[in-house]
RNA sequence: GGACUUGUAGCUCAGGUGGUUAGAGCGCUACACUGAUAAUGUAGAGGUCCGUGGUUCGAGUCCACGCAGGUCCA
C-alpha cells in the first residue's frame, strides 16, 4: 500500500510532461482564472512579441519573469488574465520578405505590387507561431494563447486610429519635419539601420573653416570690449561642412568653458582685429595651415597673438553678431537669428570650443534652435512651402547660387566650367571630373570667398569619418523631411510626474535612463516611408490647406459616402465588407472630398510600429468601439515586463500614449478617475537584462553560442532551467548562462528536495501515516526541533511573500533554496531520522505515537509549503510534489473545505505567517547548536577523533546567563550530533574561564570619532579586575575616558591544556581523552556500521530482520561487543548475536586497527 | 560622445544606515558519515574587494577622476 508515491530515477523533464498533460486535461490554467471569478483583478499586459523569428533562450528568461508575478498573485486570490498578442507590423517582417522574395524596397510599385508584397508580409509574420506556441507550452508560460491580439487585424488598427484621432483633435498630432540622413543622389532618407551597414562610413577629407563671426557692439556685448580690442572683434567658430554656413543662424558656446580673447591679425588679409576662441583651443587654432603665416606676419613685426582676457561663455550667451553670408533672411523671428547661445553638448575637443548652428541641415542644431527659438534659414517654394537652402537634389536654391556666383566672378575664382545659379551642389552629385585641375567644389569656394572678405581666419583639409549611401555611395546630409509627430513634448512634465508613481525595478532604470529620456524628451516622429504597417488616417487636399482625420472605419464610410455624393470617383472597394482590409495599398485608393469639393489624398506614411504596442492596453480589446467592460477592469496594468532595450521602445510608447489620452480623451478621463490613475499604462514594470553566454559574451550566430531553449528544456526540464536563471541573479542584471550552473542547481536544490521527499514517502508508506487536515498534533506538542523548523518555515514564508511582493524573485528563490537545503534536509531531517525509523506497532496514523505524527506532519508541512512557495518559478516540480502529497486525501478534503481541496498547487491560497507559530528563542538556542556543533566537528578534525568515537565532555564558557539557557535547551542536540557525553558550563567561579575584551568600535565611533584610538588603546589594557567592575558594575572610568558596558565586546580567552575553538563569540573547549569505556562504545558504533554496510551490500529491506555472529578476536574487542550487544542488535535489527570460537563462510571486515569475520544471515 | 549599469576567491554570487578577522555555493584538497546512500557532512587552501585620489579615528561600503565589460541613444 503506497499512499505517497515513491520514485526511482527522477527525470524532472518527464516531469513536466505528466504536469502537462495533467494540465491540459484537466485544464488547469484556465481554471486558475475562472475559479476567481469575482476576485480582485491584477492586470498583466503581454508585450507582444514577433513571430516572424524563433524564439531563443532570453525569451525564456523574459517570459519566467512574467509568469512568476501572474502566479504570484494568482496564489494571493487575484483574478490574473494574461491576453497573449503578436507584434506583427515592421521593418524586420519586410525586409524578411524582400529577402525571401530576393527582391529590394525599389522593387515594390514595379516588379511586385504592394498588394502582392503586403499579402506575403501577412503571410510571413506568423511563420514562426507554432514554435512559440511550442516554447510557451514548455516553459510553463502560462498566457492565453487563443485569444490573443494581432496587430494587424482591422479591429486592432480602428483603435489605433480612434487613439490618434484623439490626438489630432487636441493639436498633439501635427505635420513637422525633423533632421535626418538623406542620400540627394537616390532621393530617399536613410534608416540607423542602413546607416550602420558595413562600409557606409568611410574616411574622408573635407575642406574645415574656422570662420570669423563679428560681434554686434551694443549693450550686450559692451563688456567684451572693456579690455583691449583692437580693429573688429569676432567669435570663431569651425565647421567640417561650409556649406552649411549661408544657413547659419546662431553660435553655441559651453555655459562654464573658459573663453580667451586676442589680439591678432587675419592670416589671409593681415587685418589687424580682436578674435574670441575657447581657452583650451587657443593654441591649435593658431598652428595647423596658417602657423607658417602666422610666424611670417610676426616676423613683420605684426601683433600676431596677445591674450587679452578670459571669460565664461555664460558671459557670451545673448551678444548678437553680423550675419556670416547675409545672401537670405530667416522668413521668421529675424531678430533672435545671430545670437551667441549657450548649450551642454559644447566641448573644447576640437574646433575653437563654439559651435556654429544651422537649424536646417544638424539634429543637434535643429534642437538647440528650436529650444531657443532661434529660425531656421528657409525659403518659400512655389507652393508656398517652407524648404532650406539646398534641395532635395543636394543643390543650392538659386537665390543663394545667385550670390555664390558672383563671388566667383567678384574674386576671380577660376573654376572647370562656368557656373550657373544652378550649379552649386554642396558635395559633387552630379559626377564632375574632380581631376580637373581647376576643379573647385562648393565648400572650397565658400571658403575663397570668405578669405577675401577676411571672414576665415583659418582653413585647411580635415580628414574624419562621415556617412555614405549604401545605394549610391555619395556622401549623405543631414536634411529636414517631413514627417508626422506626436507632440510629446507637450506633455513632458505631466510625463516625468506619472513616471515616479512607477516601481521600477531596478529603480535605476526609472529614475535613469527612462527619467533622463523623458527629460529630454522630443516629439515623437511617427512616420515612416514604408508599406507594411499602420497607415496613418489623415487624408489632405493637394495644397494641404484642409485635411481630416479618420477616426474609425465608420467616420471613414461617411467620409467616402460624402466624397461619393460629391462626384469623386472612388474605388469600388466595399468598406463595408468586414473583409475589408485597412492596410495598403487599400486605404490610399481612398480619395475623400474637403469641404471646397476638393479630392483629399491620405498621406502616404503608415506610422511607428512602437505606436502599435504602446496601444495594446486600448487595442487589445478594441477600445472604446466594444468590451468597455473589460477595459475598465484591467487598466492600468498592474504589472509588466520586457528587456531592458524596450526602455525606449514598449516601456516609453506604453507610457506616452497613457500620458496623451489621459489628457486629450474623455473616456481616458473618466476611466482614471474611477481607478484613480494619475494616468500612467502600468504600475510596476521589471526591466530584465540580457542573456549572454557563460563567458559573459552576447549570443550571436556568427559566435555559434546560441543555447537553443527547445533542447535546454527537454533536456533539464523548465523548472531546473527556470529556478536556476531566477536564482542565479536578480532579473533585471546579465545573467552568464552556463550549463554547469544548470546542473548544480539540479543536483544541489531538486536533488535535495526529492530525496526529503523521498525519505518522507518511504516512511509515511511503511508507516500507513496520512495527512488529516482536521487532526493534528497540537504546537506544544512538537518537539524542539518540530518547534524549529516550523519557526524557520514561518520566517520563510514571511521572507518569500515580501520578496514576492517587492518583485525580488532571485531573494524568493534563494531563501526558498536555504530553507530547503540547509534547515529542512541538512539540519531537521538528518537529525530527526531516528524520529521516523523508530519502530510503531501501528500501521496507521491513529495508531502512531504523538512524537512520530509530529514528526511526519512537521516534515509534510514544510514540503507542502515549499511546494506553494517555489511554485510560482518551478510550476512543474511544484504541481507534482503538491499533487503527490496531497491527490490521496483529495476527497475528505474537499468534504471538509480545507486547504488542500485544490486538484493544482496553483490553484491554492497562499500559506499566511502565523506569528503564534515562531518560537525566536529556540531559533537563537539553535543557532547556537549549530555553531557550537559546527566548532565540535572542527577540533574534532583537528584532533583526529571521528564522531563515531564518543567523547565525555565538551566546556562551554559562559559568559552571559542567557546564553547558558538557550544552549541548554538544545543541549540533547548537540551532545547526539557531535557524539559527547555531556556540556560543562564554565563561568566565572571557574578559574578556567579568562576574560577578554574588545572595544566596540561601531558604538564609540560615535561617542569619540578622532580620539578612537586612545579609547582603543585604553581598553586594550584593561586587567581581569577591570573587566569584571565594567561587567558587574556596567560602567568604569579609565585613563581619562566614563566607559559603559556596550563600549566593550567580551569574549572568552583560550582555555589552556584544552583543544579550542572559538568563531564570534562562541567558544568551545572539547576533552579529548579516551577511556576504556569510550573507546569500547567506539568500537561498538564502529561495528554497526560495518554490518549496516553489509546488510546493504546484500539487498536487505529496511524491514528485514538478521541474525549475526562473530568470531572471537581481543578480549578487548569481544568486550566491547557484549556489553553493547543491545545497542548492536537494536541498530542493525538483528535478532541474535552470537561471538564463536570460529566461523566458517564468514566475512572479514575492516575495522580502524583490526579485522573482524562475521557472518550476517537473513531471518 | 551621452545616459544607465556591472566590476568582491578559479567560477556564479551575498555583503541595510561606514566599524573589529569580507562571506556562501560550485570547483579543488583532505577527512568523516552511512536505514535519505549515484545522497550527505566537516575542515583546509584560495582575496590588491578594478585602479588612483579624497572625506573619515576608521572605506568593499560615501565622493571625485579614471580603466574594463554591457545596454540603450547619438
Amino acid at each position: 500500500m503506497s499512499t505517497y508515491k515513491e520514485h526511482k530515477d527522477v527525470n524532472f523533464a518527464t516531469i513536466a510532461e505528466e504536469i502537462l498533460k495533467f494540465w491540459k486535461e484537466e485544464k488547469i490554467f484556465e481554471k486558475s482564472v475562472s475559479n476567481r471569478e469575482g476576485a480582485e483583478t491584477f492586470t498583466f499586459y503581454e508585450g507582444p512579441p514577433s513571430a516572424n523569428g524563433t524564439p531563443g533562450i532570453h525569451h525564456v528568461m523574459a517570459r519566467t519573469v512574467k509568469d512568476i508575478f501572474c502566479r504570484y498573485k494568482t496564489l494571493q486570490g487575484y483574478q490574473v488574465k494574461r491576453k497573449g498578442g503578436w507584434d506583427t507590423h515592421g521593418l524586420p517582417v519586410e525586409l524578411q520578405v524582400e529577402k525571401q522574395l530576393g527582391i529590394t524596397k525599389d522593387d515594390i510599385g514595379r516588379k511586385i505590387s504592394i498588394e502582392e508584397y503586403n499579402k506575403k508580409c501577412r503571410e510571413t509574420v506568423m511563420m514562426y507561431k507554432d514554435q512559440w506556441d511550442d516554447l510557451t507550452l514548455k516553459m510553463g508560460y502560462w498566457v492565453d494563447l487563443k485569444n490573443p491580439y494581432i496587430t494587424y487585424e482591422k479591429e486592432y488598427i480602428e483603435s489605433l486610429w480612434w487613439i490618434l484621432k484623439q490626438f489630432y483633435d487636441k493639436q498633439l498630432l501635427y505635420k513637422g519635419y525633423t533632421i535626418q540622413p538623406y542620400s540627394p543622389a537616390a532621393g530617399t532618407g536613410l534608416s540607423s539601420h542602413e546607416l550602420n551597414l558595413p562600409g557606409c562610413y568611410k574616411d574622408v577629407k573635407d575642406t574645415s573653416i574656422v570662420a570669423q563671426f563679428k560681434v554686434k557692439r551694443n549693450a550686450k556685448s559692451e563688456s567684451l570690449f572693456h579690455s583691449r580690442t583692437v580693429g573688429d572683434l569676432y567669435i570663431l567658430a569651425w565647421t567640417t561642412t561650409p556649406w552649411t554656413l549661408p544657413s547659419n543662424t546662431a553660435l553655441a558656446v559651453g555655459p562654464n568653458i573658459v573663453y580667451s580673447k586676442f589680439v591678432t591679425v587675419n592670416p589671409y588679409t593681415k587685418t589687424p582685429q580682436t578674435i574670441i576662441v575657447a581657452k583650451d583651443r587657443a593654441a591649435s587654432v593658431f598652428e595647423g595651415s596658417v602657423a607658417s603665416i602666422i610666424k611670417n606676419l610676426e616676423k613683420e613685426g605684426l601683433e600676431v597673438k596677445s591674450h587679452v582676457t578670459d571669460f565664461k561663455g555664460s558671459q557670451l550667451a545673448g551678444v548678437e553678431y553680423e550675419q556670416l553670408m547675409p545672401y537670405i533672411q530667416p522668413l521668421t523671428d529675424v531678430n533672435k537669428a545671430f545670437h551667441v547661445v549657450t548649450g551642454d553638448f559644447v566641448t573644447t575637443e576640437d574646433g575653437t570650443g563654439v559651435v556654429h548652428i544651422s537649424p536646417t541641415f544638424g539634429a543637434d542644431d535643429f534642437r538647440v534652435a528650436k529650444q531657443n527659438g532661434i529660425p531656421a534659414m528657409t525659403v518659400k517654394d512655389e507652393g508656398g512651402n517652407e524648404v532650406p537652402t539646398v534641395d532635395r537634389k543636394g543643390k543650392f536654391i538659386s537665390a543663394i547660387g545667385a550670390k555664390l556666383k558672383e563671388g566667383v566672378a567678384k574674386y576671380s575664382i577660376k573654376t572647370h566650367k562656368p557656373l550657373g545659379d544652378d550649379d552649386f551642389y554642396v558635395k559633387n552629385y552630379t559626377n564632375e571630373d574632380e581631376s580637373n585641375a581647376d576643379y573647385k567644389n562648393t565648400d572650397v569656394i565658400i571658403s575663397i570667398i570668405l578669405k577675401e572678405e577676411n571672414k576665415a581666419f583659418k582653413v585647411e583639409k580635415y580628414e574624419h569619418t562621415y556617412p555614405h549611401c549604401w545605394r549610391t555611395d555619395k556622401p549623405v546630409l543631414y536634411y529636414p523631411l517631413d514627417s508626422w509627430f506626436i507632440k510629446t513634448t507637450a506633455l513632458k512634465g505631466k510625463m516625468v510626474e506619472t513616471n515616479k508613481t512607477i516601481n521600477w525595478k531596478p529603480e535605476s532604470t526609472g529614475t535613469g535612463r527612462f527619467g533622463n529620456w523623458l527629460e529630454n524628451l522630443v516629439d515623437w516622429n511617427l512616420s515612416r516611408s514604408r508599406y507594411w504597417g499602420t497607415p496613418l488616417p489623415i487624408w489632405r487636399t493637394k495644397d494641404g490647406k484642409e485635411e481630416i482625420c479618420i477616426g474609425s472605419v465608420a467616420q471613414l464610410e461617411q467620409e467616402v459616402e460624402k466624397a461619393r455624393k460629391a462626384g469623386i470617383a472612388n474605388s469600388t472597394f466595399d468598406i463595408r465588407n468586414s473583409e475589408f482590409d485597412l492596410h495598403r495599398p487599400y486605404v490610399d485608393e481612398i480619395i475623400l472630398v474637403s469641404s471646397k469639393g476638393e479630392p483629399m489624398y491620405r498621406e502616404s506614411d503608415l506610422i511607428d510600429v512602437w505606436f502599435d504596442s504602446g496601444a495594446m492596453p486600448y487595442a487589445q480589446w478594441h477600445y472604446p468601439f466594444e468590451n468597455k467592460d473589460v477595459f475598465e477592469k484591467s487598466y492600468p496594468a498592474d504589472y509588466i515586463a520586457e528587456g531592458v532595450d524596450q526602455t525606449r521602445g514598449w516601456f516609453f510608447t506604453l507610457h506616452a500614449i497613457a500620458n496623451l489620452l489621459s489628457e486629450s480623451s474623455e473616456e481616458i478621463k473618466a476611466v482614471n478617475k474611477k481607478v484613480n490613475n494619475p494616468g500612467v499604462a502600468f504600475k510596476n514594470v521589471i526591466s530584465n537584462g540580457l542573456v549572454l553566454d557563460k563567458n559573459g559574451n552576447k549570443m550571436s550566430k556568427s559566435k555559434g553560442n546560441v543555447v537553443n531553449p527547445f533542447e535546454s528544456l527537454s533536456k533539464y526540464g523548465a523548472d531546473v532551467v527556470r529556478w536556476y536563471m531566477i536564482e542565479n541573479a536578480p532579473p533585471w542584471d546579465n545573467l552568464k548562462f552556463d550549463f554547469d550552473g544548470i546542473v548544480e542547481t539540479q543536483r544541489k536544490f531538486f536533488g535535495t528536495l526529492i530525496n526529503t521527499y523521498s525519505f518522507f514517502a518511504l516512511y509515511a508508506n511503511i508507516d500507513g501515516f496520512e495527512k488529516d487536515e482536521m487532526n493534528n498534533v497540537a504546537w506544544d506538542k512538537l518537539t524542539p526541533l518540530d518547534k524549529w523548523i516550523i519557526t524557520k518555515e514561518q520566517s520563510l514564508i514571511e521572507e518569500v511573500t515580501a520578496a514576492y511582493n517587492d518583485y525580488e524573485p532571485t531573494k524568493a528563490a534563494r531563501a526558498v533554496q536555504e530553507f530547503v537545503n540547509d534547515h529542512l534536509s541538512n539540519w531537521y531531517v538528518r537529525l530527526n531520522r531516528k524520529r521516523f525509523w523508530q519502530p510503531t506497532s501501528a500501521g496507521t496514523t491513529a495508531g502512531m505515537s504523538v512524537d512520530k505524527k509530529a514528526a511526519y506532519e512537521t516534515l509534510y508541512e514544510c514540503l507542502i509549503v515549499t511546494a506553494q512557495l517555489m511554485s510560482p518559478i518551478a510550476p512543474f516540480f511544484s504541481e507534482w510534489l503538491y499533487k503527490n502529497l496531497t491527490d490521496n486525501i483529495r476527497q475528505k478534503a474537499k468534504a471538509n473545505n480545507t486547504p488542500l481541496q485544490y486538484e493544482s498547487v496553483h490553484h491554492t491560497l497562499l500559506v499566511k505567517a502565523q506569528p503564534n507559530r515562531k518560537d525566536t528563542e529556540l531559533k537563537i538556542s539553535m543557532d547556537y547548536a549549530q555553531r557550537i556543533c559546527s566548532l565540535v566537528h572542527s577540533i574534532r578534525k583537528n584532533s583526529k577523533i571521528k564522531v563515531r568515537t564518543p567523547l565525555q565532555k565538551v566546556l562551554l564558557p559562559v559568559l552571559d546567563e542567557k546564553f547558558a539557557q538557550r544552549v541548554k535547551s538544545v543541549e540533547d542536540i548537540i551532545k547526539a550530533e557531535v557524539n559527547v557525553k555531556e556540556i560543562q558550563y564554565i563561568d566565572d567561579t571557574s578559574d578556567l574561564l579568562v576574560k577578554k575584551v574588545k572595544p566596540n568600535l561601531a558604538k564609540l565611533g560615535k561617542q569619540y570619532g578622532p580620539k578612537m584610538k586612545e579609547v582603543s588603546a585604553v581598553i586594550a589594557s584593561f586587567a581581569k579586575e577591570d573587566i569584571q567592575t565594567i561587567e558587574k558594575k556596567g560602567k568604569l572610568s579609565k585613563g581619562g575616558f566614563d566607559l559603559v558596558g556596550e563600549d566593550v565586546l567580551i569574549s572568552s580567552e583560550d582555555i589552556p591544556g584544552w583543544s579550542v575553538a572559538s568563531e564570534g563569540n562562541v567558544t568551545v573547549a572539547l576533552d579529548i581523552t579516551l577511556t576504556d569505556a569510550l573507546r569500547k562504545e567506539g568500537t561498538a558504533r564502529d561495528f554497526v556500521n560495518r554490518i549496516q554496510n553489509l546488510r546493504k551490500d546484500m539487498g536487505l529491506e529496511v524491514l528485514d530482520k538478521i541474525s549475526v555472529e562473530l568470531e572471537a578476536s581481543s578480549a578487548e574487542v569481544d568486550k566491547a561487543i557484549t556489553e553493547f550487544s543491545d545497542y548492536i542488535r537494536t541498530e542493525t535489527q538483528a535478532l541474535a548475536l552470537e561471538i564463536k570460537s570460529s566461523l566458517s563462510d564468514a566475512v572479514e571486515i575492516e575495522m580502524e586497527d583490526f579485522n573482524l569475520k562475521v557472518k550476517v544471515t537473513r531471518k
